[in-house]
DNA sequence: TACGCGTGACTACAGTCGTAGTCAAGAGGC
DNA sequence: GCCTCTTGACTACGACTGTAGTCACGCGTA
């Protein structure tokens, strides 16, 4: 069910995700020029990502458009559960040391942590 | 400089760094046994991890002691940092929702979690 | 001294990923 | 009707990874 997804792939992935049905031409333009990668090669990730499972695509007027099943958010979800199960063997603890030191949080970032430990103590007292 | 490492590779890796000094055949009995490999592959994942630059040897004996020149807490933040960087391009986000999320969050955890916090808001407070 | 065992170096091979060229077919313009 | 552009399928190839076999060497023991 879960099948590796490489890092270029990710990235093609997200963008497929994020910008909404396209096609490979337009992910070529948009995504693949600003990256220098040739069309062709788009065009191979996407497909090995269809073929993974985690694209779809549907023929519209000719071509084919490309959809994520999973909406961004869910994805990157995913995608940060995925590493922490199988790089840190399911620890969080890394996680948050890292977070400690980070230099790059930003305010919004903050407030969403502050939130998530909110409601993280709110859950642990019902248990 | 950031050389990749693969999965399995980061497991032996933190397998020395978590237990100290080891010889590969330690290892292969004690990690590589568990997981049902053989010790020539130990030895080939080890002697990879150090022409990349992430173990170091000694021959101490006649044996080699293979060492990991960064202690396993600072290994993890590292790989943490290159995951946020690579797979999510510097965005915190999507690991904070992913916490949010996260069933199975310790007391321990949570609590490093409020420090952190906690610490992030002083720093913000005086910039 | 000859043999077996632990150790390390070298070699191999298949699978995945990043990257891309090329070819064939349909669509539109001249 | 022919040429060109877009699109999609197929093929390729090198790097990296996971996994392992095999060979050679030194040490201790029979």
């Amino acid at each position: 069910m879960k099948k590796p997804v490489g890092e270029q792939e990710l990235a093609v992935l997200r963008h497929v995700a994020e910008h909404g049905p396209a096609t490979v031409g337009e992910v070529a333009e948009r995504f693949g020029e600003a990256q220098g990668l040739a069309r062709s090669t788009i065009l191979t990730v996407m497909e090995r990502l269809r073929l993974k499972g985690y694209l779809t695509r549907r023929k519209v007027e000719g071509v084919f458009q490309y959809v994520s099943p999973v909406p961004a958010g869910e994805l990157l979800r995913g995608v940060v559960g995925d590493f922490v199960e199988r790089q840190l063997s399911g620890s969080l603890s890394p996680f948050v040391t890292y977070l400690a030191e980070a230099e790059d949080v930003s305010d919004e970032e903050l407030k969403q942590l502050q939130d998530v430990v909110a409601r993280l103590r709110q859950k642990k007292r019902k248990e």
